[in-house]
DNA sequence: GTCATATATCAAATTAATTTGATATATGAC
DNA sequence: GTCATATATCAAATTAATTTGATATATGAC
């Protein structure tokens, strides 16, 4: 976990945008199987849609997005199933309170 | 408070570095009065010789931490004296926190 | 006032990040 | 196998961020 780098993933608004769209949504869109409806998350082609970008645009982002360790990418079928990564998230929030001892103003 | 900035403010390794420096050090460098020793922070003159690198180079970095308000800037006499502002870091993590349930999961 | 020192700002150069369009690869339907 | 579709990757163009060196501004010492 490189605080550093998830700090660039986050530091475009497209990319905290996607990263909206993944924490609030539900996988109804490529889910191929009925019981994984209920799963978070978007792929690629949803995202184009949603965000009125070209896809090598959206690959480019979600390839930083997934190099930081944010987001889990799972292959379904033709499309690529994208689901937020809480765990990263939280150590990234872990280490910004060791490094910078916020909780103990 | 903007979450984005912030990140942008947190995505360069010297940025992160001088946080690092800021949370870590004491007023000791160009504290005028002794009564402001215990306060943390530093003074650009003292970045410069810790980080190796030309003023205004340090200049800039410092304006874009203090832009995203995460560092507070206190004139000392000649000097630009530097605090970590936590409450923007808490405020970041609390949006964070919000923005993606990290909590919650 | 002059002088030395600390920081800010600017323009130019450099480097890094982003975007686009084209093409390659992979998968499922048939 | 062919075809259509989804995504990845590449090179080129563009845009943004960073660095440097020069200069401006501000402050304190005198």
């Amino acid at each position: 976990m490189d605080s550093v780098k998830i700090a660039k993933a986050l530091s475009d608004p497209i990319r905290y945008r996607i990263m909206l769209l993944l924490a609030r949504s539900e996988g109804t869109c490529c889910a191929t199987n009925k019981h994984d409806n209920h799963r978070y998350g978007m792929c690629n082609c949803e995202l184009m849609t949603e965000l009125g970008m070209i896809q090598s645009r959206v690959s480019y982002h979600m390839k930083e997005l997934t190099g930081a360790g944010l987001v889990t990418e799972e292959p379904r079928g033709k499309w690529k199933f994208y689901s937020i990564n809480k765990k990263t998230l939280q150590d990234y929030l872990d280490q910004l309170n060791k490094d910078f001892t916020i909780k103990t103003t």
